[in-house]
DNA sequence: CCTCGGTCTGGAAACGTTTCCAGATTTCCG
DNA sequence: CGGAAATCTGGAAACGTTTCCAGACCGAGG
């Protein structure tokens, strides 16, 4: 408890030479060999760890960024988290990870407590965005980088995908198939990406490309496997026979989980009387059985994009107001192709449990 | 970006009165009304917010907590980071998730990074200790709660559960179901949790209440779904009729979802045929079907209790030395009985998605 | 021999905050 | 009304680091 609490001080006094001397030497710039030789022998006698706050301090400079979503145990957030933690740790930057709570207001609270200057940075993903929120984001006194949608035009960083055009190619993969009765199960419309999602169905349903006979929507109360169970027996018990789907477009991997089992409890069979897609590629929806077709929104590739413009913010010498669009990857597995693999043979390198320590 | 730049010294200037009495005015603390409010007055015209890095030099204290362990994406560690989170939030500290690297020397040189001060106390889940990792703890300038074995003995705070027990809690339940030959599957013997595991099940199987006939054990290469099932096919490759078991016993949910996947490839049933546990109540074995009966090992719990003893460390005035203990519960499911809940009726608060943002 | 340039060193300031200490002013009570 | 006590204020130091600045020293070239 009582090593390595030596002061860059005590070094210089012990080393017998200045305090000034004493920092170049370690920092290696400007000290003659013999001094180097000198201080270091002092430093490692003495246990001696420079101070990260007295360094901050006079660098302006934590060395620290602040990764900040609603829920922090979302997978999707986590792929985030693990994603940025890979970028910047060689940078030497430490993530401070922080909750932005369920409304604008509150998000806007936490950026603006940045000025208080314990990050370099922030990214940020909120749940929605509003004007007071965006001008809160340029008055930070430190950049933020969203991952959201884009805010190119008003000077931010931002880092986006398309979940609107990923819905689309869920709709033509299963029209390739043959597909000609989709329904989509959507959570809650007042949702940014209930919105969005709904936003991309309409637009890919509602084209003259459209080669299938009918397209529908429904609501699920949540996105949750339970919502999505629910919906879709709803679904199911008001239509038979010919007005009964044959493909079932999710707006996430719940949702999808919580289709296939009521397709299921119908007697019907995933994918041959019904195919199931859904979204954000879990590893949840890889493990299920049947494995699900899924469209991945690329939380990984987002994730890095915004460490990576993080570091050229603060490292480097960029402008802000950089947008990067991450596109969105159709994953085929057993919910819409029975041949596809089961997802179990590729190496998922992730146990996701504890059980996995080596 | 010129916003709230403000410093003490400014608002002292402005309100025409010393360092000191702004600083008291502001902290509440020994200042007449009426100093109180011209410098609040002061302090609001400029946009005022105290310098983090400023304070922690004075207070030596960052009100940052880090919390470490090899694998940031395993949702076992997100479960605890989430807990973490939440505790300490409250108490006004900030979370800096760390990695540990896979090995007990990377982990004693994060360990011994504390004494450059970033942090106020670390908790830390080791993949294991060994002497030189305890020794660094100790020496450590901050305080560092250990998640995994007990240190009590060695002066250190540390938090632990009962797999091996917990492992003992599902042999139980399967033998109440008048399950008679057992096979338990772990993961690689040369791990801690496969270790502890493996021990459970011996003591669970070779002592004079097991009322069962058989009682096996197959190692699979990992704790993946993938090596569940390779293990598993061998399993029942090797056996069939009445050598073949009438429950596995899974080391973790994914090995237990694997072993579902052999089984049933096999045409047989679980749980009629063969009934599954596994270990560690991931949401991917709540949402599996069928719903796999699991004991849980409380990351939640043990990431709160961890929590809790860094504030009375660092808050309060408590002795490192503490140790927690937190019991595994098993949670029966669709994969011993089927006539259990499935698990989606009742509310996931998690959604699992980016999906389901408000 | 003088001067110039380069290399190296030490003093001191600065980053922004909190708090000790002493002095000044007010309040209270005898 | 005098003195003690209480209340309030300002100066200054301290936390630990980096870096500007000036000075010292040395060697080389004129």
């Amino acid at each position: 408890m009582t090593s390595s609490r030596a002061t860059l001080i005590q070094v210089a006094q012990r080393a017998g030479v200045s305090l000034a001397s004493t920092s170049r030497a370690l920092h290696g710039t400007g000290a003659s060999p013999a001094m180097v030789e000198r201080v270091r022998a002092a430093a490692t006698e003495l246990g001696y760890s420079p101070d990260a706050i007295g360094r901050s301090l006079r660098l302006k400079k934590t060395f620290q960024v602040a990764f900040a979503v609603a829920d922090i145990g979302n997978p999707v957030y986590v792929e985030m988290m693990t994603a940025i933690h890979e970028v910047l740790a060689p940078h030497g930057y430490r993530v401070v990870v922080m909750t932005t709570g369920d409304t604008t207001t509150s998000t806007a609270e936490l950026v603006r407590s940045l000025s208080s200057g314990f990050v370099d940075a922030m990214i940020l993903s909120p749940l929605r965005t509003d004007d007071a929120l965006v001008e809160e984001i340029r008055q930070a006194t430190v950049p933020v980088v969203v991952i959201g949608r884009s805010l190119a035009d008003r000077g931010i960083d931002s880092v986006s995908t398309d979940s609107a055009g990923g819905i689309g190619e869920a709709v033509q993969h299963l029209l390739g198939l043959g597909r000609r009765r989709l329904t989509f199960l959507n959570g809650p419309l007042d949702t940014t990406p209930g919105e969005a999602r709904q936003r991309g169905f309409d637009a890919a349903t509602r084209t003259k490309g459209f080669t299938g006979e009918r397209a529908d929507a429904v609501v699920a109360a949540d996105f949750t496997v339970a919502a999505g169970l629910a919906a879709t027996r709803a679904l199911l018990d008001a239509a038979d026979g010919d007005a009964r789907p044959d493909a079932i477009v999710a707006a996430n991997d719940l949702l999808a989980i919580g289709a296939v089992r009521a397709v299921r409890e119908r007697g019907l069979a995933v994918p041959q009387d019904v195919a199931v897609t859904g979204m954000d590629d879990t590893e949840i929806g890889r493990v299920f059985q049947p494995s699900l077709t899924s469209v991945s929104l690329g939380s990984t590739e987002r994730g890095r994009a915004a460490a990576q413009l993080v570091v050229d913010l603060v490292d480097g010498d960029a402008q802000p107001g950089r947008h990067l669009a991450v596109g969105p990857r159709l994953v085929v597995r057993e919910s819409t192709d029975p041949a596809a693999g089961d997802g179990v043979s590729a190496g998922t390198p992730d146990d996701g449990t504890g059980g996995g320590h080596r």
